[in-house]
RNA sequence: GGGCCGUUAGCUCAGCGGUAGAGCAGUUGGCUUUUAACCAAUUGGUCGAUGGUUCGAAUCCAUCACGGCCCA
């Protein structure tokens, strides 16, 4: 495209806005970068904002500020820097050197600090420069940027504009850093493991598959990092966590998006009721550290992370809230079916009693579990990679963890028997030769690990984006996730 | 994949068969310690796209695109 076309294309707003760029381009560099803040916004208005004029004044406080345009008032202008805002005085001969400043340019901004009669800091100008030159006008305002499909394909605009976007990816990288914090302080070592796999292992999902050029090999995203965290335990590494990207190729809603954040960690010589008692207080832990409190208001409900959180087995659950249904029949694989018919769940002749149960679990019972809830005692058939329990092989050490009726976290004591562990990687693969394309692959090299001697362990896994839902009480994944992913637009 | 809703100025939204509107932003002027600053004037549009119905379509119908919510 040439430049004509370039400015033909632009409304007038861009136009003139080009106009003025074109006419500092006339007087010299106008992208400057030789200018540098000595204080944040925030900092000001922290270290000075509860003082009077008269307690301000004598100080003569100096300041060199740099950020965005926002807002103009009379005299005034907002500057919006990472931390916050502060305003600028132009007197009047500034006023006409600043004239072709426009509302979303950067500019630094040197002078000393003054409060206005209203109670508001700002620098009075000495100094000025414009940095670089917006082009393109902001959104309004006072509603800002609503448009929820502009807000996610130009994230940075909504960034600009709404301090609530803002805030939720503070809070966001908050709870990640949190999280990191608490493990390492535990002596966890934080690991990258694969991305790119062979064999997609760790969950039933479906993966994306993509393939290597060099190798000409068939490569996967993952969909979990788990086995090869627990190959580094095999390895040595007792207590271990990783940080990161999972992919999963689903379908998209407000709970899921194809790609999304986990935290997993591994320790050696625990069991599930280790993490759920380490879950529990990290949790609590990192919600008083970035919300300031242990409520959580969430879609007008309040999560209290503060008190004990409620324990129950996956039958105990079922029957809690199927007040109609008994032990016996739950236990009865004709009668379980009858009650999941019932319900309208459409079964598949291949399940066992297990999954059946676990169907009925997600119809009845999952989204009631409000309060911070571990639900407990997951069936072997649904749980390749947990170890048995050792009084009722049936079901696992395993556990998920339930707030505002979403699962959160997946943990439970690591099945680091070899040979238990290739049979059931043997029953997944014959699920996936009948059809079932979530169901796992036999990874024989992670089989030669366990041979080599897993030292018993407990490990979880627990969704970052949807704890910073509720952390930031936004309703969708998206909001959540700084460019979730849209059809791209025609031309 | 199905159902419902949306797409109009840079942004936020009215208009719902008869000349395309408001507020903010922009421009010009005034004011000059403002707080969504204020006052006056003023610019700005393929009404998501393509077909159709109609004397006449932003408005009704169909298809498509993109998005939102709910369901699978």
């Amino acid at each position: 495209m040439t430049d004509d076309q370039q400015h033909h294309d632009d409304n007038k707003l861009i136009a003139e806005r080009r106009q003025k760029l074109d006419a500092l381009r006339e007087q010299g560099n106008p992208f400057p970068n030789d200018f540098r803040h000595d204080v944040l916004a925030a900092e000001l208005q922290q270290a000075h904002g509860e003082k009077t004029k008269e307690e301000l004044e004598p100080l003569a406080i100096r300041a060199k500020v740099a950020g965005r345009v926002m807002a103009r008032r009379g005299p005034f202008m907002v500057l919006q820097d990472q931390s916050g805002r502060i305003q600028i005085y132009a007197d009047k001969a500034i006023q006409q050197e600043i004239k072709h400043w426009d509302i979303g340019d950067i500019v630094g901004v040197e002078g000393v600090l003054h409060k206005s009669g209203k109670g508001d800091l700002y620098v009075m100008i000495e100094r000025q420069q414009l940095l670089t030159k917006s082009l393109r006008p902001l959104p309004e305002k006072w509603h800002g940027l609503t448009d929820t499909e502009q807000r996610y394909r130009q994230r940075y605009v909504d960034l600009i504009i709404n301090e609530e976007t803002r805030d939720t990816f503070r809070i966001r990288a908050a709870v990640i850093s949190g999280i990191r914090q608490y493990l390492v302080e535990r002596g966890f070592y934080e690991a990258e493991t694969p991305m790119l796999q062979v064999i997609p292992g760790g969950a039933t999902a479906r993966p994306f598959v993509t393939h290597h050029n060099a190798l000409d090999l068939q490569m996967y995203m993952r969909i979990a990092p788990e086995l090869y965290l627990k190959r580094l335990v095999v390895g040595g590494f007792d207590r271990v966590f990783e940080i990161n990207r999972n992919f999963r190729n689903e379908g998209v809603s407000t709970r899921h998006n194809p790609e999304f954040t986990m935290v997993e960690f591994y320790q050696a010589y625990s069991d599930y009721r280790d993490m759920m008692n380490l879950t529990e207080d990290m949790l609590r832990t990192v919600a008083a550290n970035v919300l300031g409190k242990t409520e959580v208001e969430y879609q007008g409900e309040s999560f209290d992370f503060g008190k004990p959180f409620a324990r129950m087995t996956v039958v105990e659950s079922i029957l809690h809230f199927n007040p109609g249904v008994t032990e016996q029949q739950l236990g009865d694989i004709v009668e379980a079916r009858e009650i999941a018919k019932g319900l309208g769940i459409p079964l598949k002749d291949s399940y066992g009693l297990g999954k059946v149960q676990i169907e009925i679990f997600e119809k009845t019972v999952e989204h009631q579990l409000k309060q911070p809830t571990f639900i407990t005692e997951y069936p072997t058939e649904v749980s390749p990679l947990a170890r048995r329990s050792d009084s009722n092989p049936f079901v696992t050490d395993r556990f998920e963890f339930f707030v505002g009726g979403r699962e959160i976290a997946n943990g439970f004591s690591e099945l680091n028997d070899a040979e238990d562990q290739a049979e059931r990687f043997h029953k997944q693969v014959a699920e996936k030769e009948a059809g079932d394309d979530e169901a796992m692959f036999f990874d024989e090299d992670y089989i030669a690990a366990l041979e080599y001697g897993m030292p018993p362990a407990a490990g979880e896994g627990i969704g970052i984006d949807r704890l910073v839902m509720l952390f930031t009480d936004s309703p969708s994944i998206r909001d959540v996730i700084l460019f979730p992913h849209m059809r791209p637009l025609h031309k």
